[in-house]
DNA sequence: TTTTTTGTTCAGTTTGTTCTGTATGAAGAT
DNA sequence: ATCTTCATACAGAACAAACTGAACAAAAAA
């Protein structure tokens, strides 16, 4: 028997696709809800996601707020609809990559702003301590390189 | 008061790389092991770990057992020790680009496959699908583009 | 062989996340 | 202004993940 109807086959590529867009850091929960939007035709407003996902509409208002301050999903006006409309953005490289190499490098510069701190800190023990301000160095050059290769990321 | 002491370094030290690790998607006892093994002079025992970190031998155990498996540390032999010793991986780039790298090839080509089956699934129903079909293949042209760019990352 | 030492497996507990329903606030309609 | 319709905040319930201790297995020492 051939079971594969259209709402079947839909729900594969959801929970096959939730899967990647999970890896770049999202949450079951917010990366079913993308894709869910991303194969939509029309902008959806909270209460049809919430239909269409069967949970409730606050899941649905926090999971959107967070998409939506990531860039991953735009709320759209149309004329006479009162209730916020949100679409997924189209260009799905573009828009994951952008998001997931900011969310690197706004990270790794952080913390090598951190350890570098720490490392001021530690040049007050100079004499025996060569091998652990050793590692840090090492450490803060990992950050280095780190940003240096996703910055490149984004240049395609 | 000038509350530097050496412990109180290492430890800050400890915390704000963990927060690295994990962004590789290690969990925080993961990271958190990584980094303590990575600031030792000496490889150690499980013992040695868990009184370090004050946790249980078993999660040193398990934790141990992921990080090995992913090849970040490294099991060593000393003549005369019974007991395991493990050191970490002190190429810090190189260890975990290749693991990270790694990961999201094998996650994105898995996915790739799944999707051009139901992609094969979906050819029945050519007529009025065009939409759904056309999403399934930007999906899969995502990844294609993942998976060349991931790749590009290991080539330093 | 028996006895120790070391590592792992498993069940139960603790901890942390995610979800839901109610209550609140904000904006349009009457 | 009052009434509706929507979105968000909050607290408790349901769920999942991490940790531990005790029992088990494997390997060395006696």
């Amino acid at each position: 028997m051939c079971g594969s109807t259209m709402e079947n086959i839909t729900e594969k590529i959801i929970i096959e696709f939730a899967k990647t867009i999970e890896m770049f850091g999202l949450t079951p929960a917010e990366a079913r809800l993308f894709v869910h939007l991303y194969l939509q035709e029309d902008p959806q407003t909270l209460d049809e996601m919430a239909e269409a996902l069967g949970k409730s509409k606050t899941s649905m208002s926090t999971s959107i707020r967070s998409l939506s301050e990531s860039n991953l999903v735009n709320r759209v006006w149309q004329k006479g609809v009162r209730k916020d409309l949100y679409e997924a953005n189209t260009q799905l490289y573009k828009t994951f990559m952008h998001y997931y190499v900011n969310k690197w490098l706004e990270a790794s510069s952080l913390q090598k702003d951190a350890l570098e701190d720490i490392q001021k800190e530690l040049q007050i023990f100079q004499t025996d301590t060569s091998t652990l301000a050793d590692h840090l160095n090492e450490i803060i050059d990992f950050h280095k390189q780190i940003e240096s290769s996703f910055r490149h990321l984004n240049n395609d």
